[in-house]
DNA sequence: GTTTTTCATAACTTCAAATTATGACAATGA
DNA sequence: TCATTGTCATAATTTGAAGTTATGAAAAAC
């Protein structure tokens, strides 16, 4: 196994992900044969099959399981490699792929893109929006290089930094405007509209209003906040929304924003990103950035 | 930094070591030109320097410090693949590189060797002799894939077994046959030959004579155990060796061999590797062997 | 000032790794 | 059942990266 090379184990890991030649030789965008060819070098080198060729699926074999683990670090360690020319010459500078999640993009980006577009015109900002695991597979494979999340996560191998923490808010048709806010109790007995499942968000609010795993609960799922916000608008029932999303959010229903008594429901907006990302120095420094134009969002 | 290879990755641990273009080249088996290309390119790649060209010397900038750790880490989980596929077929079989330092070697590589040749004839084995400091870097650089030495050496990263542990005798001329074995205290009077500075079997048997930092010792060094002993055996002084050196050593001298009293200076013989070295599992099954044969070794 | 050491550059060669074209084989569907 | 489709392997050819030898340039050593 003298003569390996980086490009074969890139095309291994393509097709273990893939699990199809075809598809994977695209991504890597190479022809077909070329990956076939090297994926059987790659085997005969080894003298072990890592795939098993299905007539409708290419599988990985229990070998090669183990092998993509090592492989997929050894891969994220190379493209390390050459951000750390990135992060030696410090300073912002350079492609910089942020993940965010759905409840926290449009209000914060806004801001922080027009921020970072006056004060550091050299960085080159990718955004993701996506749900938090999906932001953390994607940060441990290397394809984004932090994100923008609701903590605490306690993912072992990433850093966690809280920025700034922030009330949720009780959003109602605007005709209940005058009656007094509920506590969490009251809330279970109102039509509680939330985020469809796998936003964080909905879990928070959830967790505030106390339901427990098994209570059932009357209520109809949104896929965004401004959604919620417009049903909440028509009468269906009433919503929560992160105070960030307030100023956007409420100008265009006819709903009303109340806060709730101590202890109020608040979520943490902070950044994570891999423990040993070699852009951990510049992360540092958009994390500042974000601490800022967060504090500074319009309440 | 799309087309890093990991050729260009070997070549530049090889000229960050060696501080030369035509050595570092020489090593790799490519010519000077085609290395220097390479590091060029290299360095092209990342837009920043890697090696700083003085005349009379190539050293790796700040920056290539920081790279190079990164770089063979890399290198030894690279290699590591490589010898997963082996370890997957369990069974000895393939090049095992071991080390073993030069006070347990000539005792027990014998029968070590035979054994293995008897009962596993498919395994490669590679043996390098050399002391306990130069095993552990060859260890962590992956030059080498265990060693035999005297435990503990609590280096992290290492996984330690114990085999089995043996007393030191004492060898004195022919002529003192009949007078009583000293104490430690004792022995610091009498001119007590050592081994030279670097083998741990010399600090092993200083400690048991207590000689302190700064205390002076009225001996001299020899390069071997079995120089030791012809020393003894010409009556310039005495000696402490290994059980196991005894029946060697001491058959072509006129010395005698005598026994501490409790409690008797003992050393452990063990063997280590890197944790994560995927040949773990083959290492275990050699530790077995290395007690077997240790343990059968002539008293 | 000549020689030596050492790295860089240039011109040419070689071989690994692409490409396109095609084959084999099983599953799918009329 | 037999053509059709999807999918991976093989073959022939081309391309280009990486190697070689030859040579240059610059500083150090004698």
């Amino acid at each position: 196994m003298k003569n390996l090379t980086l490009k074969q184990l890139r095309y291994f890991e393509a097709l273990s992900r893939h699990g199809h030649f075809g598809r994977a030789a695209e991504v890597c965008s190479i022809s077909q044969p070329a990956l076939s060819v090297q994926i059987k070098e790659l085997e005969q080198g080894l003298g072990t099959p890592l795939f098993e060729r299905g007539p409708r699926h290419v599988r990985l074999t229990a070998f090669g399981e183990d092998w993509a683990l090592r492989v997929r670090e050894i891969l994220r360690a190379v493209d390390d490699l050459g951000d750390m020319a990135r992060a030696a010459q410090d300073g912002l500078s350079g492609r910089l792929r942020l993940g965010v999640i759905p409840t926290i993009a449009p209000y914060l980006l806004p801001g922080l893109i027009a921020h970072l577009d006056r004060t550091h015109a050299e960085l080159d900002l990718h955004v993701r929006e996506t749900m938090t695991p999906r932001l953390i597979e994607e940060l441990a494979r290397g394809q984004i290089d932090a994100a923008i999340v609701a903590l605490p996560l306690n993912e072992p191998g990433f850093e966690e930094v809280p920025l700034f923490d922030e009330p949720l808010m009780l959003v109602r048709p605007e005709t209940e405007k005058d009656r007094p806010v509920p506590t969490p109790e009251g809330l279970r007995d109102l039509r509680l509209l939330l985020l469809e499942e796998g936003h964080c968000f909905r879990d928070q609010a959830l967790s505030f209003c106390q339901f427990g795993a098994g209570a059932t609960r009357d209520g109809l799922d949104g896929t965004s906040l401004s959604t919620l916000v417009q049903m909440v608008g028509s009468g269906i029932g009433v919503t929560l929304i992160p105070q960030m999303a307030v100023p956007v959010e409420t100008r265009s229903a006819p709903v009303c924003v109340g806060q709730f008594a101590e202890p109020q429901p608040r979520r943490t907006v902070g950044m994570i990103w891999r423990k040993t990302n070699p852009l951990r120095g510049q992360l540092r420094q958009v994390a500042d950035i974000v601490l800022e134009v967060g504090r500074s969002l319009p309440r």
